[in-house]
DNA sequence: AGCACGCCGACT
DNA sequence: GTCGGCGTGCTC
């Protein structure tokens, strides 16, 4: 075989490849344990003789090929590519995500399920009396007639025996592969679906076989799950497999066992709190076409497929698509972009669709499917504003609210409250000189949590005791100020002595376990309130909650983040969500100074849809995303001039990219964090181009300044917040 | 990223 | 006199 040159991708977080010889047979997608300076490396070739190779005469040859056939088959390289350049990041990095621990470190890829035993020629030519008294032996050969796996024969024999015939030669051993999946005979019946639900159906199911994008818009309760297991339903019963996505707490046993239940084929499930091993395991059986179904969190994305016919995001809008750390990507638009490398149908489905999906079904680039009413025929929520100005208030409370919480109890049914701050109170405040207690590494008041007695800083996670004393006058005056889940739970409590209060957030749930014993004593209708963060407006029906109060509102109205207020109406609406799924429709109740705030108005007169319309009007208006292009440069220093001079080179460069405007350097919302200075700069265009050829050009710039040394920097494509 | 090389301060 | 701090260069 003649030498050739090869373009290796290797998990460095440089934006280059290497190029190395081969003598071997290799093919793209192939891992190869590679020299690299002083160390060793396993990469995966990606290119064979590349047009623009490196001097020949410098580049060293691969020490082992270690794939027959590529770990990362053409798709997921093409994906991969794309995904690299799109959000400018290392593609070694890129490449993390896209492949299991195991065979990163260079495990054996080979899909093998387990072993076979069978006789060999030797072991059939035995006959019964040569075991004479080995009655065990005797039984192992019997069964042996026919073919076992090893995890049968360990059932009623020893390992020791099953080596034995080995070494006899009687038996012989071999390896099972992993292979395409059983289609099921039979698959449970489905559901009646209402003529909205079948539109929905029959549309996806005649896209089938090419690439298309749906937006699913249906409200909370309107039978999404349904329309998602009926279109998944001829890819499963052909052979074909299906990739979930689903948010970060979406992901519950129950979940599972519906689409196991229904379809009667293999269901895999990919998350983060999966071992290397059964990581490497799903991974093995999406690529083998061992699961007709995978349903998993955003990196799920990545996962091979032998035959992938369909995508399905559930949730679409939710945040915890975006990865916010490390390689910054979307799994909600690389899915599209998979979609149409696969060139199957992508289904996006959502209560409360996010402004960037409603833009391209505007613009034609996905159909709109809706389901416009609640399936099982229940009333929509009503919702109720409490104008908070001039209220007496009682512990974070106006008197209407108490009013309304105890209606519902007297009527025998669950409340929920939301309130999104953790702890007792978010600081202490002294009396006197009106000092309040800060984190020290951070630009933020440490909350005080009074059951821990400490002070703790939410965004570092830095705590400290409470002190006696103010830190400026040295008074002994120090009061909580604003109100925190553990307080209103005190309160509540108080003020309804005989009802008992459930708390939920991360604080009360801490111990494994706890959350799921909580959420099924609630759909037990045991506790009558319930109070929590945000970890309960997701994905949780609790029918028997008659009433949502949302305590403070007027956090999220006047933000300086554009998106804030998306969030806020999905938060609202999905909140409503929770409630009246039982008989009886569900009452809302929203606490706020603003009763006007015309966002607000719009949410609740109009409904998500009609505030989403207008949302996006004022978007293009204001020159932002979607209807503009967004990447930012945010940098941390431990000296705040070295964040300024690194954000002040990028701006420099940016006088020869005229289309690009730049806001900043800025400070970030939150300039300091665990001790380090946090600055940015925003990038907007309408010339997608432009942003990108100049992103090129920029980061070339970058990995030659020293300077980009003593600083942390990151690009963000597509931000999702301006944190 | 990792690893080496190189040049300055405080110590067995 | 060395050990080791981190600034800088390099990896096909």
């Amino acid at each position: 075989m003649a030498v050739m040159v090869i373009r290796v991708a290797l998990p460095i977080p440089l934006r280059v490849h290497f190029d190395y010889l081969c003598d071997e047979q290799v093919s793209p997608g192939c891992r190869v344990l590679v020299p690299f300076g002083k160390r060793e490396l396993i990469g995966i070739v990606w290119q064979l003789n590349p047009s623009d190779s490196y001097d020949a005469a410098q580049l060293k040859a691969v020490t082992q090929v270690l794939d027959q056939t590529p770990v990362l088959a053409a798709p997921i390289r093409q994906l991969l590519s794309f995904a690299a350049d799109y959000y400018h990041h290392p593609l070694g990095d890129v490449l993390t995500s896209a492949l299991p621990a195991l065979l990163r470190d260079g495990k054996n890829a080979d899909p093998v399920k387990g072993l076979s035993y069978s006789l060999t020629q030797a072991g059939k030519h035995l006959t019964e009396q040569q075991f004479k008294a080995a009655k065990k032996r005797l039984a192992l050969w019997q069964q042996l007639q026919q073919p076992q796996t090893e995890t049968q024969l360990l059932e009623h024999f020893q390992r020791k025996e099953l080596q034995y015939f080995v070494e006899q030669g009687w038996a012989l051993v071999t390896p099972v592969l992993y292979g395409p999946y059983q289609t099921a005979d039979e698959q449970q019946k489905s559901l009646p679906l209402n003529p909205a639900q079948a539109l929905a159906v029959t549309a996806v199911q005649q896209a089938l076989g090419s690439f298309s994008c749906f937006l699913l818009e249906g409200v909370t309760g309107s039978g999404k799950t349904e329309v998602y297991l009926q279109a998944i339903s001829p890819v499963v019963k052909k052979g074909g497999q299906v990739l979930v996505l689903v948010p970060e707490i979406g992901l519950t046993p129950q979940t599972l066992a519906r689409f196991e239940q229904r379809f009667g084929v293999p269901v895999g499930v990919w998350h983060s709190n999966m071992t290397d091993l059964e990581r490497f395991t799903v991974w093995q059986r999406s690529q083998t076409g061992d699961l007709a179904i995978v349903i998993g969190t955003r990196s799920a994305l990545f996962l091979p497929f032998l035959k992938l016919d369909l995508l399905i995001i559930d949730e679409e809008h939710d945040n915890s698509f975006k990865q916010q750390d490390g390689f910054r990507y979307h799994a909600r638009d690389l899915a599209i972009k998979r979609a149409s490398i696969q060139g199957c149908p992508i289904l996006l489905g959502s209560a409360t669709p996010s402004l960037e999906s409603l833009a391209n079904v505007q613009q034609g680039r996905f159909a709109h499917l809706e389901l416009p009413d609640r399936a099982a025929g229940q009333l929509m929520p009503t919702v109720e504003l409490v104008d908070l100005k001039q209220q007496q208030m009682m512990h974070g409370m106006a008197g209407l609210t108490r009013q309304r919480i105890e209606q519902h109890l007297k009527l025998g049914q669950q409340v929920l409250l939301f309130l999104n701050r953790r702890g007792f109170a978010p600081a202490l405040i002294c009396h006197e000189c009106g000092w309040m207690t800060e984190c020290h590494r951070c630009s933020a008041f440490t909350t005080f949590h009074k059951q821990s007695r400490q002070l703790v800083c939410h965004h570092c996670g830095a705590t400290k005791g409470v002190p006696h004393q103010c830190g400026g006058c040295g008074s002994t005056q120090l009061a909580p100020v604003g109100q925190g889940t553990e307080q209103l739970e005190e309160q509540l409590q108080q003020l309804f002595p005989t009802h008992t209060v459930t708390r939920l957030d991360r604080d009360s749930i801490r111990r494994k376990g706890s959350l799921q014993k909580a959420l099924d004593q609630i759909l037990q209708g045991e506790p009558q309130l319930i109070l929590g963060t945000q970890m309960l407006a997701k994905g949780h029906h609790f029918p028997n909650v008659g009433l949502v109060v949302i305590i403070d509102v007027d956090s999220a109205l006047y933000s300086n983040d554009f998106r804030a207020p998306e969030q806020l109406a999905q938060l609202l609406t999905q909140v409503s969500g929770r409630a009246g799924r039982g008989s009886q429709p569900g009452k809302v109740l929203l606490q706020t100074h603003y009763p006007g705030h015309a966002l607000l108005q719009d949410v609740i007169q109009n409904g998500y849809a009609s505030f989403a319309r207008s949302a996006l009007k004022e978007r293009q208006q204001t020159f932002l995303p979607p209807f503009m292009f967004l990447a930012l440069f945010r940098v941390e220093a431990h000296q705040l001039e070295l964040c300024k001079e690194w954000l002040q080179k990028v701006a420099d460069h940016y006088k020869d990219w005229p289309q690009v405007q730049l806001l900043g350097p800025l400070a970030c919302p939150m300039e300091r964090k665990a001790g380090k200075y946090r600055w940015q700069i925003q990038l907007f265009t309408k010339d997608r181009k432009q942003l990108h050829q100049s992103l090129d050009s920029v980061l070339t710039e970058v990995s030659r300044w020293s300077l980009s040394r003593k600083v942390k920097w990151q690009l963000d494509v597509d931000p999702q917040d301006l944190n």
